[in-house]
DNA sequence: TCATTTTCTGAACGCCATTCAGTTGGAGGT
DNA sequence: ACCTCCAACTGAATGGCGTTCAGAAAATGA
């Protein structure tokens, strides 16, 4: 057996690991739970070793965020695919933004309520993207400008947050309640965008 | 002169003036700046003073964040007393929302970013109740349901989310833009989500 | 006046992020 | 095969943090 990890004096890929184990944590403890000190720990380096890859704790989580967009950009691809009619993915990507907040709700809170900051970290702002040019993709589809976008994606989001906050009551219940009215919800601003005259 | 406060032993309500001053405190340093040491020096008192009115650090958040809705509900009301009409009303509220997020930066990340419980500390769940009712009763008002009332609020609280994320282009067009943006969401959402047949 | 209770002090404790001087061991040249 | 260099890591230290606790000081109220 090779013994690959932990052993080592010069371990495999720490970088990786560091952020691996970190979302783990984060998703055990939550957000303001995770340290540093903890880390190291599991992962039986000494404290010191994470500054040789990430200048400091906000650097660290500046991957776990980037990470993060990943994954949830991974699993809104799949919701959208299939679907075709440019209605029915709007609905389907609110939903499916309801349900990952839901589902990874511990990386949702880095990812928006950690603070990571993205001119800081514009590693950051770029893992951002696919995930608003998704939404401006379904928009514009139908006709939208990057506004309707925008007050689309703030809805999914505003929904997210409120399920997180615990606005919707019944633990169960409560994200299918959630999703659905964020799906309605978009759909509504959809259809009620073009019709008003607004400056 | 009666000198009135820091000579004494018995400070005149040093309760009070923990959370203002912490209020201070965040306002120059934001959230995560915040500092149960800098307050106490601050104040010039010993570290361990507050434990005599609050049970520990996020006990003082939540009384922070309870003081924060009470602000927040003082703003709101007057921009509501200037419209009647009640689709102006709701306009007027998501503007205001916008706006409060944007003119008390990290008040507003404390009241939502901060991760005090609302179960753990239920005078928040109380405090935060009355900008729910006046989002309720103005969308009621034109005869729409609690449901749609949700949708309203969590528009309203994306855009801010967004605002407060650096979403938009411009640092003194942006609060506008989100304000304008916000405003034409929710009317958007109010008009489609009648004609919508959902479910 | 005196006992009681609240409010605050001062000195601890353990945990945290971060720094730094040094050690280790792998990689590349000779 | 050896040596040199460099990135990766250690171990010990620093200073700040939240929190606890025994006790002093002041307000309370009988």
């Amino acid at each position: 057996m090779t013994q690959p990890r932990r052993a080592r004096y010069h371990h495999g890929d720490l970088k990786a690991e560091l952020v691996r184990s970190a979302i783990e944590l984060i998703g055990e403890r939550g957000v303001t739970g995770f340290s540093m000190a903890q880390l190291t720990r599991r992962l039986g380096v000494a404290p010191s070793a994470p500054y040789a890859h990430f200048a400091d704790r906000d650097a660290l989580l500046a991957a776990v965020v980037v990470h993060g967009y990943q994954v949830f950009h991974a699993e809104l691809a799949p919701e959208l695919a299939t679907v075709s009619a440019p209605r029915d993915r709007i609905a389907a990507m609110a939903r499916a933004y309801v349900r990952f907040a839901a589902a990874h709700d511990a990386l949702f809170d880095v990812l928006y309520h950690a603070g990571v900051d993205k001119v800081a970290h514009p590693s950051v702002a770029e893992a951002e993207r696919p995930i608003t040019d998704a939404f401006a993709g379904c928009v514009t589809a139908l006709g939208g400008d990057d506004r309707l976008a925008t007050a689309v994606e703030a809805t999914a989001h505003g929904y997210a947050m409120l399920l997180r906050g615990g606005d919707f009551d019944g633990y169960d219940s409560a994200v299918r309640e959630a999703a659905d009215g964020a799906a309605r919800a978009v759909l509504a601003l959809v259809d009620g965008w073009g019709q008003l005259r607004c400056r």
